[in-house]
DNA sequence: GTCTATATACAGATAGAC
DNA sequence: GTCTATCTGTATATAGAC
């Protein structure tokens, strides 16, 4: 029975690899069953039998990825130079958000948001809504020992994070034929990090 | 004959309006050539003979879309308040951007940018290169007169706009539950105008 | 040029053997 | 629990009448 149970869950891992990869790549409705049972290397009814359905499927697969972005910490240890501080927030941020996995997650949420609202929830809190509030707590720490004047960290947390994302993110997002070079992107960071620092300089 | 190109011309348009609709509203797999002929209110055939497959009528919707972006306007007359200005370019650009329309267009070129990049390509040439490019022109005017101090006008626009989309672009695109209201949008959209006049003062 | 009717293909889901 | 074979609906695209 131990066995069996064993090679149930193998072959379910299986599935869920490959429904994984093939929704976010192809997306829900070009991804066939009959593909993500080939791929696991399974029959389909096997498929169905283990997640009864597309839509469940597809729910499962997206709902793992979204759990495994809760994982991530962004914590820090030094805040000696505010500079170097947030120059590694942001470009750890950056970093994973511009992941092509992670990229593939955030479109098909937000292409499915209408049809399946429960993943796009999921999504937005395990990414946007837990890192805002991850940078928010930042920056009101920074506000308490006098390195910066935020007023408001729910607000400096958004402009921050939304301004690295800048036109890089977008070429990305788009696909479009000319994109940014690594040295372009780090440019903008780092006068973008510095343009925030201003921004909140203390009086 | 006149008549009759007259005729075709109308049903062309009325399936290129549905055709729209439908594929912005429900996305492309999820939208038939039955339905779309239903909605134009002529036969299946009559779409293919005017458009030849479904992929070729998707493109001419999308395209079209996208060149009606080219018409809006954004240049200003009023310079003499930076912020009034400013604030001004925010509230057209958020408005723009959150329209339902733009927000379907802007959907469903991200999600299917790898099977038509053609049209991607379009969408972020008409949309955000445009938008961009506008308001870092804006950035170097305010410079030139010493309202602000712009060193990279390109950089600064790109901040800008991003800033802009804020909490409330992406709750809107990810379709949650909460949404803010039309006061916390005004207050984040007045503290971001704040923030970057702060940062770009001249010294 | 436009319609009704049809061909063809493929998808999601199920039946039944082992 | 897993497989092969099949059912059933629906989609794109086409044929042929008017």
């Amino acid at each position: 029975m131990q066995k069996n149970r064993s090679k149930n869950e193998t072959k379910r891992k299986q599935i869920l690899v490959a429904a994984t990869e093939l929704f976010t790549e192809k997306g829900y409705a070009a991804t066939s069953m009959d593909l993500i049972a080939k791929q696991a290397d399974v029959s389909k009814q096997t498929v169905y039998s283990h997640f009864g359905s597309k839509d469940d499927l597809f729910a499962a697969a997206i709902e793992q990825k979204c759990d495994s972005y809760r994982m991530l910490d962004f914590s820090l240890e030094d805040f000696s130079d505010i500079n170097v501080t947030l120059l590694e927030v942001a470009k750890r941020f950056f970093t994973m958000l511009t992941a092509k996995e992670t990229l593939a997650v955030h479109k098909i949420c937000a292409y499915e948001c209408k049809s399946y609202p429960q993943l796009s929830e999921l999504f937005y809190q395990a990414g946007p809504e837990r890192l805002t509030n991850e940078v928010a707590h930042l920056m009101a720490m920074l506000d308490e020992k006098g390195a910066l004047s935020v007023a408001n960290p729910h607000h400096a947390a958004v402009q921050f994070l939304t301004m690295l994302k800048g036109e890089a993110w977008l070429r990305i997002e788009f696909n479009t034929k000319k994109q940014l070079t690594p040295e372009e992107i780090d440019d903008y960071i780092c006068a973008t990090v510095a343009m925030f620092i201003r921004a909140y300089a203390p009086h």
